[in-house]
RNA sequence: GGGUCGGUGCCCGAGUGGUUAAUGGGGGCGGACUGUAAAUCCGCUGCGUAAGCUACGCUAGUUCGAAUCUAGCCCGGCCCA
């Protein structure tokens, strides 16, 4: 299930291969630097150009995405060159891959604002000091129909129909529009604009960098290498992590959220995380899977939230284990009762509180017997209150990760 | 452009005039169990603090009554050009 890794030993090298599952090209006995990159690394007089693309449509990104950060963060601290670009024009266009589902048009304004935020959020892995960003607009913007054509006649429909998904979407009759071909040409393109000599990205990139190889060849560079990572499985230990799939852990969460998240991994992705997510020695990992998970939980929290606060996030999950938090109360989000109107149905304030999807889940899940006031379950669905004062200081929750404290 | 098939709730997919938010599966949520896991079993799975309101691509119509019939439109697949 593990996805395959590059493996090397003894090369001085270990940052390099750590969490990767493949690059290219490569020639591991090759003394040629423009196939094997550890020759490269080793020859090169100058920093390599270390390129990463950004989508800069969502807001909140998660420990998924962190992965080819944290490479880039590497290579930074090998003493390359950052290249970060935000693909703001891509994004303009509205990438259709997967679904035919519209994307909405960014506008330059939120465009930077999402680059910013994203920015925001990489900030503990990497040294932003040290980044090269470009926006993609840049050069793309300016390609006329008759450099979009020279583009476009580097490549064969079959090979196009070669990339995975289109030939999926091909073979299950699904609508291919004719711009999604444009896409992997853009980032190709990218790579020729900033003359990348290493682009990082998931598996799923392998197309898109291989592209943007043909194009430097195809512009008299010299091509860049692939380094591809795993997709990170989502917390259900099933589907690839996304948002959309709520299967993932964001990088602006509370440190409580994170960590009641990352202590539940399934045992089965452990390996991976630790891997992928941290820098831990992978030899010297506790044996209990119990120990293993709090192990994760405490050190990616740490990671962005800080040591402290990743401990208090750890008791805080113990406590409210147990029963009612209350030295924990501080690390549990609060709600305030002021934003409801008494007398009040509990439904009522379980959905205002955020903790169910509407008033009619609500009272579903206090039937279900998902809903505990201090730890004690309530029974009945129609519970009222009169005033705030009867709830103020209490913690409500649902199931076994939904807590807040109720204040006035 | 022509022909043809199709568009159902988060997803897939039944349903083809009439108790019904709409069979079933997946997913999700919750409960029991457990290692706060996996597996298993069970429950729930439109909105509204109420009266009630919205749902089967969109719009208009036929009907006491439509997701189911009619017309127009939009979107997609396939075949032909």
């Amino acid at each position: 299930m593990a996805p395959d890794r590059v493996a090397r030993e003894n090369t001085g090298l270990d940052w390099l291969y750590r969490g990767v599952s493949e690059i290219f090209p490569d020639r591991p006995d090759s003394e040629d630097t423009s196939e094997n990159l550890a020759q490269r690394l080793a020859k090169t007089d100058r920093p390599l150009r270390v390129k990463l693309g950004i989508d800069p449509t969502g807001a909140e990104i998660h420990v998924g995405h962190s992965i080819p950060v944290r490479k880039l963060r590497e290579f930074q601290d090998a003493g390359h060159q950052a290249v970060l670009i935000i693909g703001d024009f891509t994004a303009q266009i509205g990438d259709p891959t997967g679904k035919s589902e519209v994307r909405k048009q960014l506008t330059p304004a939120e465009v930077k604002q999402n680059a910013q935020t994203y920015l925001e959020q990489v900030r503990p892995i990497l040294d932003l000091e040290r980044v090269e960003i470009r926006y993609n607009s840049e050069w793309l913007s300016k390609l006329d129909l008759g450099k979009i054509i020279e583009l476009l006649s580097t490549m064969t429909v079959g090979q196009m129909l070669a990339k995975e998904g289109f030939a999926d979407r091909y073979a299950k009759e699904n609508p291919i529009f004719l711009h999604e071909f444009l896409y992997p040409l853009m980032q190709g393109y990218d790579s020729v604009a900033v003359q990348a000599d290493v682009e990082l990205g998931g598996t799923d990139q392998k197309f898109n960098i291989a592209v943007g190889r043909d194009l430097q060849r195809y512009f008299g560079l010299l091509p860049q290498f692939g380094l591809l990572m795993p997709i990170l499985l989502g917390t259900d230990g099933k589907e690839k992590m996304s948002k959309s799939l709520g299967n993932y852990v964001g990088l602006l969460e509370e440190p409580l959220s994170m960590y009641s998240k990352l202590e539940k991994t399934p045992d089965n992705l452990l390996p991976e995380y630790f891997e992928l997510l941290t820098d831990l020695p992978l030899e010297t990992l506790p044996e209990n899977p119990r120990d293993r998970q709090k192990l994760l939980a405490l050190n990616i929290v740490s990671q962005y939230r800080g040591e402290e606060a990743a401990k208090k996030a750890q008791e805080a999950a113990i406590e409210l284990v147990k029963g009612a938090g209350t030295t924990a109360a501080d690390s549990v989000p609060e709600f305030s009762l002021s934003e409801v109107q008494f007398p009040a149905k509990l439904f009522y304030i379980l959905n205002a509180a955020g903790l169910c999807k509407s008033g009619n889940d609500a009272k579903r899940q206090i039937q279900g017997g998902a809903v505990r006031l201090d730890g004690e379950r309530i029974e009945q669905v129609d519970l009222g209150f009169d005033a705030p004062t009867e709830l103020a200081g209490r913690t409500l929750s649902v199931g076994k990760n939904r807590f807040v404290r109720l204040v006035t």
